[in-house]
DNA sequence: ACTATTTCCTGGATGC
DNA sequence: TGCATCCAGGAAATAG
């Protein structure tokens, strides 16, 4: 389930294998629920655009896309465009060979000048494909890793939702999923029940540090394979072996021994120590 | 404006 | 062994 660390993670992967390379031809599947923007928008965005560069904005993947013209850029921003891959719980972007065999769960091809191809493959199908106008596209929210203090008590000012479910609300920060919400309480001591507006200004000041030591610590170990995540060159992560509450129900906190609990929030299983997080 | 709930989807795990 | 059921979860839609 990638989050901001696997998202980053992956994009700069993908930034080192394709950029500079041209997109020849798409191939869309007819699974509708993967495409966002019609088939022919995605088309058309994206044949005979060069990637300019591929970055993170929040859980999304943006390819920045410029008109090629007689092989040469064509200096027009106007004419450029956006690619934007959200991955959902089970999507993957692959580069391969051509003669790869394709997966089952295939939404998307884009044939590349390089003589490789760039799939999207999505089993789940909870990932989404969509095209913005050039820096067009609107991520929402503020990125946890360049947000100041002042900005981020702001974001939870008079909320009366859980924090938990606050982290996870992209409209406010966004890249924070399910696991670094609750790593980062852990860290900052504060249960996940807790109503946002009802917790001290000394608590979110460590839950802003909270947040931002455990998705850079994320980066830094490649983000977090659970189930079967693999970053764009198919290694793993490493960050699963650094989860002090995720996954960790009944079994002892890392910090006092007593068994890690679990309740659901907002429909999210969410795990914290009860001695350790108040 | 905000909050809570439901829905989408499939593979793997679990239960009988 | 086989079949049914449950669960994972991001974000959009819906309802209040």
């Amino acid at each position: 389930m990638p989050e901001l660390p696997e998202v980053e993670t992956i994009a700069r992967g993908l930034a080192k294998r394709v950029t500079g390379d041209v997109v020849e031809s798409v191939w869309l599947g007819r699974k509708k629920e993967p495409l966002k923007s019609s088939a022919s928008a995605i088309t058309k965005a994206l044949e005979q655009r060069r990637i300019a560069a591929v970055r993170r904005m929040g859980k999304h993947i943006v390819f920045d896309l410029e008109r090629v013209e007689n092989g040469v850029r064509s200096g027009k921003a106007a004419t450029g465009a956006q690619w934007i891959v959200h991955l959902g719980m089970t999507g993957r972007l692959q580069v391969c060979e051509p003669q790869t065999a394709i997966d089952k769960h295939t939404h998307a091809i884009l044939r590349l000048s390089s003589d490789r191809e760039l799939r999207f493959v999505d089993p789940r199908r909870f990932g989404r494909l969509s095209v913005a106008p050039a820096a067009g596209f609107d991520a929402g929210g503020v990125e946890p890793l360049e947000i100041e203090l002042d900005p981020f008590l702001k974001l939870f000012t008079g909320r009366k939702t859980p924090i938990k479910s606050a982290l996870l609300n992209q409209k406010l920060l966004r890249g924070v999923g399910n696991i670094y919400a609750d790593e980062s309480l852990f860290r900052a001591g504060i249960r996940p029940r807790r109503r946002a507006s009802t917790i001290t200004r000394e608590q979110l000041g460590n839950l802003f540090v909270a947040v931002k030591e455990v998705l850079k610590e994320a980066i830094a170990l490649g983000g977090s394979s659970i189930s079967d995540y693999v970053d764009a060159d198919g290694r793993e992560g490493f960050f699963q072996l650094e989860h002090r509450v995720y996954g960790r129900e009944g079994e002892p906190c890392k910090a006092c021994k007593t068994p890690i609990s679990r309740v659901v929030i907002g429909g999210r299983s969410s795990h914290y120590c009860a001695k350790c997080q108040k």
